[in-house]
DNA sequence: ACAACTTATGAATAAGTATTCATATATTAA
DNA sequence: TTAATATATGAATACTTATTCATAAGTTGT
């Protein structure tokens, strides 16, 4: 025999669970943010640009990948707000949104590991 | 013309980029992690699981999703050590493996916006 | 050992996604 | 306007991944 009922407080945990739930769409809004830190080459990018700003081209470059596929991530990475971009001449420079994007990666770095 | 020389800038910063740029391995490492966080199913088990540990059953109550779905996706989660589990008895009670998960959701439901 | 219950797993299918090539759009300079 | 440079995009392919069904494996009580 349990120190107490041991379904009735899985059950009631269950209740607490289900009512700390986010909401669908919040679910989806902070999944689709995590996804988009997920992939090598996008979370290669925002290392890449974690010293600043930096033009395409020369993203290309930190990150060894063909212009249209740095491309096709950026968008994806903008579309979910962890980067903006702003234009200067024929380049687009690119950088890290917000402090928010930084505090996650800084974060994750310590606590998820990341040598 | 700029302020400065913006080519050597940039060039300086591709530098700085690729100098802190992680290990294959680390940026690999991280990934996975993220990546295991960006999905609904398996988000919405990390909620459920936010209050305390629960059992399969439980979980899959919690998440409304099929059996062997769930337990296939909490065994991604376990190998990437987001979530630990132990038996107790017929049941196998999962939990958030450490307060850094809890750090990271935290930080990420602050941070990228979750309501 | 057997039956009941709980969780895990393998294989197959379906859905999603990254990359590539080719090309389009945008900006600048001549 | 034309050429040159930089970035973005559409379609196709290859790859990855989530889910399902069926079933296996672990645990408890009889």
């Amino acid at each position: 025999m349990e120190e107490y009922c041991e379904e009735c407080e899985h059950e009631r945990r269950i209740k607490t669970a289900l009512a700390a739930m986010p909401s669908a769409d919040g679910i989806e809004e902070m999944c689709a943010r995590f996804k988009a830190l997920g992939e090598p080459s996008r979370l290669k990018i925002l290392f890449a640009l974690s010293a600043g700003e930096l033009c395409v081209e020369h993203i290309v470059q930190a990150v060894e990948g063909r212009q249209s596929a740095v491309s096709h991530q950026l968008k994806i990475l903008k579309d979910n707000k962890i980067l903006k971009s702003r234009r200067k001449g024929q380049k687009v420079l690119y950088s890290v949104a917000d402090d928010h994007v930084k505090v996650i990666l800084q974060t994750a770095k310590e606590h998820l590991g990341c040598e």
